[in-house]
DNA sequence: CTTTATGGTAAGTCATAACTTACGGTAAGC
DNA sequence: GCTTACCGTAAGTTATGACTTACCATAAAG
């Protein structure tokens, strides 16, 4: 399951309003930090699962640590749920099919 | 937050593994727990967040209960993540090109 | 009516993860 | 050099959720 990582990362609260945070470009740790309602100690742990599963890049600058969302970080789980809605769907239709073509081959039985 | 309901419904393995047995049909509880590691109760308390998030529909058969995959469960999901990570990369993409121009008048920052 | 199959619910256990404070290590500023 | 700002890590607490067994309700079968 390589999504796993990603799932359970964006799966908190907290790490979806990192996320927000980072849309519209990079930010410094404390900066990051100040609109958020947890320390920043607890920043830097989610920024951390945030990195491991690929969404985030760190870049060293000087003193400070700028974070910024990778790019193609959610593909292989926006995969997954594609294929797998597209599956489900392909299912949905074959069964209202199939049960359109019972109704008229038996079609006085009761429902 | 709209879509937290889904992303902690998806973030279990074992609801996963429900979704992927459901991906080529409907399927009845007792069949459904045949093929997986956990106890029947188990699969009953993860259909009920799968429902509860949307993603699963239970259809009553008799002393049954069928559940299959909702063909749109997961659309408010998908959206997010597409707009999340077009935003990303058009600020990407920006800071590339804003770094192309700084490099380029590296002594004359008037553009 | 009694028995059997099906599946949801209750109660309790246990692991995990999100948070806190305290600390350490490195780059910049005076 | 010494101090300050920035940020990651360690240790400990606590809430939550995934699982188990036991139980209950309903529908079919005999």
């Amino acid at each position: 399951m390589p999504y796993q990582l990603t799932i359970d990362a964006l799966a908190d609260p907290t790490r979806r309003a990192i996320l927000d945070r980072l849309r519209g470009g990079a930010m410094a740790v404390g900066t990051l930090a100040e609109g958020l309602p947890v320390s920043r100690p607890a920043v830097s742990q989610h920024l951390r699962v945030l990195s491991d599963a690929g969404l985030l890049i760190a870049t060293p600058q000087g003193n400070r640590r700028i974070y910024s969302i990778a790019p193609n970080g959610a593909d292989e789980l926006r995969h997954y749920l594609n294929s797998l809605w597209d599956d489900a769907l392909a299912a949905f239709e074959q069964a209202a099919l199939a049960k359109a073509i019972h109704k008229s081959s038996k079609g006085n039985e009761n429902d």
